[in-house]
DNA sequence: TTGTAAAATGTAAGCGCTTGCATATACTGT
DNA sequence: ACAGTATATGCAAGCGCTTACATTTTACAA
């Protein structure tokens, strides 16, 4: 740090004490415009710049929020992680990422360190986090939003995942497929994916059909889980004529390997997604699916944050809308 | 911040001085074992979170590496600053993301924010900079690392974009394509996408071909820019037997629109691309392309970073391999 | 033992800023 | 002009930690 610029030689320059120093930066209004111009003036030509430490150290906020997330290799995170970045960077706040890889312990020693970081709120993903970790949340008396699902215990923003599936698999019944496979997303420390699987089993419960666990596979999250998990079902007893995929990249793997396979989709499977991600409508056939607003999610998420650190009070729980959109993907089953 | 633990309780309870707190903290062989001990156990029986703002404030040290991306909503970027997110948070560091979106003014002011917040180091992404950004960089006296692209005005750690280029140019050239089209990134704020221009420019050039201004357009990096730019080069006088795509975002876009236009790919029209994504792979047929370490990109940075920032003399320039991938969507252009 | 060097610990001065409170200056109405 | 307010600025005490440097303890040789 050599000779840094401190507030102390704006001071002398301006002519000032470095409090009014400090207010010109944190509160302007409550400086005569003269004054604060002859700072200003200071600043700009010591090209000065405030050290962010030690004003969190003095002031107890550090314009900081820490964000936990499963991993940004995964185009829906990424995706809100970027708008929410965004939407705090503009009213001059940093965001820290963090990612664990769906481990808890991980997630659990994240969440320490960014609030030992002083982070002014925190955003997690989620509701399966381990009992410490949620222990140490409410102990923390600073804003945190759960995101993606809700969970009474904090603010949360987020998607009704079992209705999301329903809406899905409601459309492959409405379409007349009686024999539907489900090809998920590791479950583990995963709400989400446990949510998906409940509302298909929720829907086809009250259509009077069951979801035999053969027809049910866990598979890594990315098109390689989607392309194993369509020859698993492919190979199973009784085929499904349908498929609902946990999230779209499941969805396309899957499309893609029954194309390789030589089915033709739609008439001889439908595949179903949920997500919406670029790449679902580029695809041939469109992939039919449920679009989540994932940029919304994170810009919210962060304008909740924002208002939280204000002192605002923030909804217990929001949920974001839903659609299903039907494109090539899904058709009739086979007579 | 309510009732926070300090050192001085911990030293209290431990019967020793903050000194030695700290000192277990941050060198613990200085401290005698049974001291030591006695000061864990003081810590642990506390929860004693040591505050990072006084510690920076103090040390001068942050623990913190800032890095300034174009978005995350590209895999490739999402990708490498995963990886690097992980790697520095097994050393304990802490990773602050920034997003530009290849506006060069954000970019600055992302970085001059960075800076103040008195990250450790400082990695960015390519060598288009605003001028006052190299500025802002030499003046500062700290870690810095340019990826993606070298400069020789920075430590550089990154890929041979031309060569890159090159070599898929090369072997659509030996396949006996003779006339190549090439749909660019924008390449405003983007040496990369430049690089890959001029790679192909030189490749035609070697085998005394040109590249008329009407077989080169330039796209939004996403899939829709890809299918844009297919259209675009179909639709002009001189057809192209070959495509090449600055990267695989936008080959995939050209693919699955050729497709949708009743091409065959590839005997009526080959396309290539630069990434190696994983949907590069699972479509069909299998994008040729270039493949890029980008996950290693990230953890070498990552690397670099942590070892500048305990003094060691990094690299100047390292840059990273790549190779041809052959895939389906490649081959001998129509008689 | 005792002396000496090495190792361990303690003391206390900051790091650069914010902010409650005291003081000074600027307005207002009479 | 003057008291009485309202507004603007300055003073100085921290914020919680690190780290030279000083001091004490330990280890070991003589």
């Amino acid at each position: 740090m050599n000779q840094r610029i401190t507030i102390e030689e704006v001071a002398r320059l301006a002519g000032v004490s470095t409090a009014t120093v400090s207010r010109v930066l944190s509160r302007p209004e409550v400086v005569r415009s003269q004054t604060r111009e002859q700072v200003m003036a200071a600043i700009a030509k010591l090209d000065y710049q405030p050290d962010a430490a030690a004003r969190a150290l003095a002031s107890g906020r550090t314009h900081t929020v820490g964000c936990v997330i499963p991993t940004l290799d995964h185009a829906i995170f990424a995706r809100s992680t970027q708008a929410m970045q965004t939407t705090l960077a503009q009213a001059g706040y940093q965001l820290l990422v963090a990612s664990h890889e769906y481990d808890p312990v991980t997630e659990f020693e994240l969440v320490r360190a960014l609030q030992q970081r002083g982070v002014d709120a925190l955003v997690l993903v989620g509701t399966d986090h381990a009992p410490r970790l949620w222990k140490a949340l409410s102990a923390w008396r600073k804003p945190t939003l759960l995101t993606w699902s809700c969970d009474p215990r904090l603010p949360s923003l987020g998607f009704d995942n079992e209705g999301a599936a329903q809406m899905a698999a409601s459309h492959l019944l409405e379409l007349g497929h009686r024999y539907i496979g489900v090809i998920s997303g590791l479950t583990s420390h995963n709400d989400r994916a446990r949510s998906r699987i409940d509302g298909v089993r929720k829907s086809l419960t009250q259509a009077g059909l069951s979801l035999p666990p053969t027809l049910v596979t866990e598979q890594a999250f990315n098109l390689e889980g989607g392309r194993l998990g369509l020859r698993k079902l492919m190979a199973s007893r009784q085929k499904p004529s349908a498929i609902f995929c946990g999230n779209d990249l499941l969805a396309v793997g899957a499309l893609l390997e029954a194309q390789r396979m030589g089915l033709n989709v739609p008439s001889d499977l439908s595949i179903c997604g949920i997500d919406n991600l670029e790449i679902s409508e580029a695809i041939n056939p469109g992939l039919t699916t449920v679009s989540l607003p994932t940029q919304d999610l994170g810009r919210i998420a962060a304008q909740h944050m924002l208002s939280a650190i204000s002192g605002e009070i923030i909804a217990a729980k929001s949920l974001l809308p839903f659609e299903l959109v039907v494109r090539g993907s899904t058709g009739l089953p086979r007579r």
